[in-house]
RNA sequence: GGGGAUUUAGCUCAGUUGGCUAGAGCGUACGAUUCACAUUCGUAAGGUCACAGGUUCAAGCCCUGUAAUCCCCACCA
């Protein structure tokens, strides 16, 4: 016996992953042109195949650990590429590793601050390498979680978004767009954080509400004084104007007068523009142009000059003596106590806004003027918009196509700079020497490891700035496919881009128009996203609530299969939906369930090969998958309960057989809709149910009585094999336990339809339908232990007398007998067959009541479908079909009534 | 302000082009127990499908409206 007694994930799965990994059956075979694969029946797959099925990981942190999302991410993924795999695709799951720019950036700060280092101390190369060297001796954790959750990705092709080919294709694109006037060096407003001195894109900055304070300051001219309402009053000191709505009547005599900006001597003037709403506040709107988008913008209708005040330490410049160098929360306080010693200061109240915060570190972000890279988006916006609207790309959720459109409609030139170290230098050189006045001021070079080169005599230096990690990862499907202008890839574009729904703008968006752009092709085909993994209270997973699972602690506890079932449990696409260790367990139960059943079924064979040695003279070559087809309708080919012979034992007409071959039949077909749907969770649940529900408990329960091993051993391969995207470690450690089977189950064929007799499935059904409600009327009947109390009768019944010894092990009744004279005891009713329990008169008295009220419930049944048949236009315009369903159905429920109101009267 | 979702059993969710007599897991109750599995087996209870209208022979599903919950985008001087 190589099984123990339960399945003890913790004790193999490391050691399949190593077999896995070494037999190189990750990685992606080279797709070739089919060759007639009809002629000699070839079974080389590698021949045949000339389907390619590629997916991409969203690459996670080099140096972090894993989180529950990627523990979903890999579940799908891998069960999509397994999946694939098994269906004969030469299949390409690439695996990744993000530098993460900023959050790897912002833990190294946290690192050098406790230190008792400032990122000020060191040149932007020295902080390059520091970082280098602090991930390289991070990483390789998550890769080892990636091979827990069973990944079966192809570890040759990691790509690191550092590596030199990332590198060299985002360069390539960048200068494509610069040269195609895509890029420009823009004087805009950026979301700035102070606490780590870079810029944002508008994607990445956090909107809270927040209570804050708005305040009515007088600026004043001769004769008259016109009030202003600002939530910020120590940017007044950058103001250019003063704005009023031009539809505002109070106002209009004010245009073009000159006011005095209080605390200086600056003069500025009062402007008409719609961004002042008349209703808010006094009406009147400071306008700082270098301070806040929306003045920005003002400014720019108006030509108003830009004076930063604020510099990028979060500190006031430009400003009057006493109020310089301070911190832009000391200068409020003063502003306002020297406005109010002014008699400036008219009045406050409070308001709830919204303010912009950093992501990262919650501090508030200050719109800051700054020369930056801007990608022209429009073009890029359009190629994606088009592909989308002619379906190039399908969505799961689908809604997410309509979305998208929306978004890249409303879409703002892209900031790509970023102010820290940690990332791909912009290959931009600034020229140093203003009197070589021929010579453009920027010029593109690849040579970023240089800070400073020489063109044509003169000098220039290196842009100091890195790309938006978004710039470089909107190219993830063409490096890692290996795309080339030259080469093309055979696995470009994608079949499918799983990830999170979260980022579809940050990311997706990005990849289909960098894609479009570079290659003139979608870069995949289908995109699935995933929502968020709550709790198991649906509330967001948070350090702080205190709510986190780890996905690691799970694998560790009940296995990683256990993991990858329950997190796809009741998941659907694009939803974000609960989790809870239950699912979990239920994944575990369903492995030692499989487990159990495999152990059953090796112990049965290996006690055939011993007694009987059946091995040998068994029909084996009917169920060898390879030439197994679908079953004829007219059940000619009857091969799932074809008697064994030798073996006194065996010869039985066994229709349990036929029944569980049209059901795993039906399983597998329904696995495939569900995958080719994406619709992970139902699949889980069909294979679930077909396993537990109907092969252990009804059709081995059968085996148990008649065995039929080679029967028994295709099934078992055809479920293990089923079931392995979703549970590849125990169904990989089966295989490999089990005596007959040969190879990885990880590269084994995707099973073919077996054959069995339709009527014989059909008839089994009237067995189940006895067994049900033989247990349930014993349940029902007054007293305990009746299962071991009555036996059964059955009067002149072929399919009670031919599957006595089924029904006997399925009910656990003592006896079944032939009824000898008139019928007794309590009917069978149900099924419509002779069959009675065994009990005495008194008995069935206290039954009575129960029969009453189920002489009832169908009588509802039957009144509802008589109802349906009075109809004269449901008669008329329903399907034929329905209404000849319909009938048969009052035909059935009319004899069961009958069939209950001769027991009633019996008794 | 713009957009997207969700609402079905105590909990978490299925329910695909309308055919439903609405399902599953967990939980609950009752019963079982040597011979694959207590990580087990059997049986059962539990639902006005958020609400109100409409379309249809037929509505959980389609249409209109309402309510609640959640998310995204923009903006808030």
């Amino acid at each position: 016996m190589r099984f123990s007694s339960s399945y003890e994930p913790g004790e193999y799965e490391s050691d399949i992953y190593a077999a896995w990994e070494a037999s190189g059956i990750f990685n992606p075979k080279v797709p070739t042109v089919p060759i007639d694969n009809n002629s000699d029946g070839s079974d080389d797959r590698v021949k045949k195949s000339n389907q390619t099925f590629s997916i991409v990981m969203p690459p996670p942190n080099a140096n972090g650990n894993l989180h529950i999302g990627h523990g979903l991410t890999i579940a799908l993924e891998d069960s999509l590429t397994r999946y694939y795999r098994l269906k004969g695709d030469s299949t390409w799951y690439i695996p990744g590793a993000d530098h993460a720019g900023f959050e790897t950036w912002v833990v190294y700060e946290r690192e050098l601050e406790k230190q008792g280092h400032t990122r000020f101390e060191y040149s932007r190369d020295e902080l390059y390498a520091r970082v280098w060297d602090f991930v390289a001796k991070q990483r390789g954790n998550m890769e080892l979680q990636l091979r827990a959750l069973g990944a079966s990705c192809s570890w040759d092709d990691l790509t690191f978004t550092l590596d030199e080919n990332v590198i060299d294709r985002v360069y390539t694109t960048f200068e494509k767009m610069w040269n195609d006037g895509l890029i420009y060096r823009g004087e805009k407003l950026v979301n700035y954080c102070p606490k780590h001195q870079t810029a944002f894109a508008d994607i990445e900055v956090e909107h809270q509400d927040e209570k804050g304070t708005l305040w009515d300051i007088a600026y004043q001219y001769d004769g008259g004084e016109i009030i202003v309402s600002t939530t910020r009053p120590e940017t007044l000191f950058g103001d250019a104007a003063v704005a009023v709505n031009p539809e505002d009547k109070r106002y209009q005599n004010l245009l073009g007068q000159k006011v005095k900006l209080p605390l200086t001597d600056r003069e500025i003037p009062i402007i008409a523009d719609e961004h002042a709403d008349p209703e808010f506040g006094t009406g009147a709107v400071k306008i700082t142009p270098a301070h806040d988008f929306d003045d920005f913008e003002v400014g720019e209708r108006h030509n108003l000059p830009r004076l930063q005040v604020i510099a990028e330490n979060g500190t006031m410049v430009n400003v009057p003596e006493e109020f310089n160098g301070l911190t832009t929360t000391e200068c409020r306080k003063k502003v306002l106590k020297t406005l109010k010693e002014q008699n400036l200061l008219r009045g406050e109240r409070k308001i709830d806004h919204a303010v912009a915060h950093c992501y990262k570190c919650g501090t508030t972000i200050e719109p800051m003027l700054k020369e930056q890279w801007f990608i022209d988006v429009k073009q890029l916006a359009k190629l994606a918009i088009d592909a989308i609207e002619q379906d190039k790309i399908k969505f799961h959720p689908a809604n997410k196509k309509n979305i998208l459109i929306n978004y890249y409609k409303g879409l703002k030139d892209w900031n790509i700079s970023r102010q820290i170290p940690w990332g791909i230098a912009i290959p931009m050189f600034r020229k140093v020497d203003l009197s070589a006045t021929d010579e453009p001021d920027w010029i593109f070079d690849r040579r970023t490891n240089l800070q400073e080169i020489e063109k044509a005599g003169v000098k220039y230096v290196r842009d100091e700035d890195t790309f938006d990690t978004w710039f470089s990862s909107s190219h993830w499907p063409i490096v890692c496919t290996d795309w080339d202008e030259n080469n093309f890839s055979p696995y470009y574009p994608l079949n499918v881009m799983e990830t999170g729904a979260d980022i579809l703008f940050a990311w997706v968006a990005r990849m289909i128009m960098m894609g479009l752009y570079v290659t003139g092709e979608v870069p995949f085909k289908e995109v699935y996203l995933h929502g968020l993994v709550l709790d198991e209270h649906g509330k967001k997973m948070s350090k702080s609530k205190g709510n986190v699972i780890n996905p690691m602690d799970l694998v560790t506890k009940y296995g990683s299969d256990a993991f990858r079932l329950g997190i796809l449990r009741g998941r659907s696409a694009g939803m974000n939906q609960a989790f809870s260790e239950n699912s979990v367990i239920a994944g575990r139960n369903l492995c030692n369930k499989l487990w159990n059943i495999s152990r059953l079924i090796q112990s049965m064979t290996d006690e055939t090969d011993i007694n009987f040695e059946v091995s040998e003279t068994v029909p084996r070559e009917g169920y060898d998958p390879s030439e197994m087809s679908e079953a004829h309708d007219d059940g000619s080919e009857r091969m799932g309960s074809k008697k064994l012979q030798n073996n006194i034992n065996y010869t039985s007409n066994n229709m349990g057989e036929d029944w569980i071959c049209r059901e795993i039949n039906e399983c597998v077909s329904q696995v495939e809709k569900d995958m080719k749907a994406y619709r992970f969770a139902e699949a889980v649940e069909v294979l679930y149910q077909t396993i537990w529900d109907k092969y252990a408990d009804w059709f081995l329960e059968t085996q148990k009585v008649y065995k039929n091993i080679p029967l028994l051993k295709t099934t078992l391969e055809t479920l293990l094999i089923t079931l392995h995207p979703f549970a590849p470690f125990v169904t990989e450690t089966i295989w490999q336990n089990l005596s007959w089977t040969e190879g990885f189950i990880a590269a084994a064929k995707w099973p073919s339809k077996l054959k069995f007799d339709p009527i014989s499935a059909e008839e089994f059904e009237s067995i189940r339908t006895i067994v049900s409600e033989v247990r349930g009327t014993l349940q029902a009947l007054p007293g305990t232990n009746n299962v071991k109390k009555y036996g059964l009768l059955y009067d002149n019944d072929s399919i009670v007398n031919e599957n006595m010894l089924i029904i006997k092990n399925l009910t656990k009744v003592p006896s079944i007998n032939s009824l000898n004279g008139n019928p007794r005891g309590l009917r069978i009713a149900l099924a419509n067959h002779e069959i009675y329990l065994d009990v005495s008169e008194d008995i069935v008295m206290e039954y009575k009541e129960t029969l009453t009220e189920k002489i009832l419930s169908v009588g509802k049944e039957l009144d509802a479908l008589n109802a349906r048949l009075m109809n004269p236009n449901y008669v008329d315009r329903a399907p034929a079909h329905l209404v000849k369903e319909t009938r048969d159905g009052v035909k059935e429920k009319e004899s069961l009534i009958n069939r209950l109101k001769q027991q009633l009267e019996l008794i």
